[in-house]
DNA sequence: GTCTATACACTGATAGAC
DNA sequence: GTCTATCAGTGTATAGAC
């Protein structure tokens, strides 16, 4: 009885433990990069014994494979924001308020994306080249779209969507940088202005208000 | 008679071969983060024996610090080209072309730079709260000015300022992924499309064209 | 599935001959 | 100022008892 109940109580227990390993070794990872950071140092964070790290992910790499693979999840979770909007003021607008809240939420999953990506992405090129393209080409015909429609500037689409990464990744990849210039860490009026200051920069350089 | 020169000798002796150093340093440091780079890849790169960094720089870190002071120099060079402007239109666009340039000639400083910051800045805090506190504060009151004298629209300083770093450094701590789905590194043409996109996007962003 | 002990490789740094 | 040899410390990963 309690035998056929067993395969099921060990998945959750994996699933649970992973969870946990995985939040220690984003906090991590992003704290210290991938050398910098020690299987020692995530087992800690996560109140576990090293040698558990390596029974459910084989090797450092694995594991940071993993974090990267999930914050790549939540990048692309946030850009259906911008997607069924009947132009660039709710889609674009959505999408930077999307991704802003995602830059408070996750700073540190940010971090582990902007290290991977600046180190070349050695784990996640195929992702570069496939997913990220794929969608990439999805909303600039969606500009493009747009743009003919008249309903923004005829902005170079490619650079648009840098510009929205760049402006939004930036408060959670330099956000020390920028607690230490504001004096202290951003408050919810401080993000609230944040977010306000970007839609309305990047809303009237596109010629969409 | 020799004996008077042999001072001057030995300090270009130090110059070049810490230059050289520092060259390679930045190379490794960027590629693989502080954790990541060994001092034995930094000698390799440099063509020297692993013990004659040591000898110039007597830590990792000392070599790690002289490295992001450079790039730190760099950044505070271009931005003389935002002053003594008459307005937005120049200042702020000369601005962005200094960044854009420092972007696409050092790429790997900027990254140094990304990677100190994300991780909390432990080795340039004091910079941040002195250099670059009263240089940002100085801009502040430039752009208020610009603000008060009708040549802009009424927009937060500090997030222009962040947004100017953000969209002009992404070109360099991301432009393996701007390579990758460009289809292949940017060509001048390129580099000019989208330094025109920044330039276009901002300005008319903020008011001022 | 959990944890202790340990093998094995590598790193930063130094000593000391040249 | 240069370079070989080497030490002490630490890291990843695993073996094996429980």
């Amino acid at each position: 009885m309690s035998e056929t109940l067993r395969p099921l109580r060990r998945n959750e227990i994996r699933q649970q433990n992973e969870a946990l390993i995985c939040q220690a070794a984003e906090k991590v990872f992003a704290e210290a990069g991938f050398g910098g950071a020690t299987m020692q140092l995530i087992a800690d964070v996560a109140g576990l014994p090293k040698a558990n790290l390596h029974y459910y992910f084989p090797t450092k790499e694995h594991l940071y494979r993993r974090v990267v693979r999930d914050i790549f999840e939540i990048w692309l979770q946030a850009a259906e924001a911008m997607d069924s909007a009947p132009g660039p003021v709710e889609g674009i607008g959505a999408y930077i308020e999307a991704k802003m809240e995602i830059s408070r939420r996750h700073p540190d999953g940010s971090k582990v994306w902007a290290y991977e990506v600046m180190h070349g992405a050695p784990v996640i090129q195929d992702y570069l080249e496939t997913t990220l393209r794929d969608w990439t080409s999805g909303r600039v015909r969606l500009i493009e779209r747009w743009i003919a429609e008249g309903k923004m500037a005829r902005v170079d689409p490619e650079h648009l969507l840098y510009m929205l990464w760049a402006a939004t990744q930036h408060y959670a990849d330099f956000g020390h940088q920028i607690a230490t210039l504001n004096g202290q860490p951003l408050t919810d009026a401080d993000w609230q202005r944040a977010t306000d200051s970007v839609k309305t920069m990047i809303l009237r350089g596109i010629g969409a208000v």
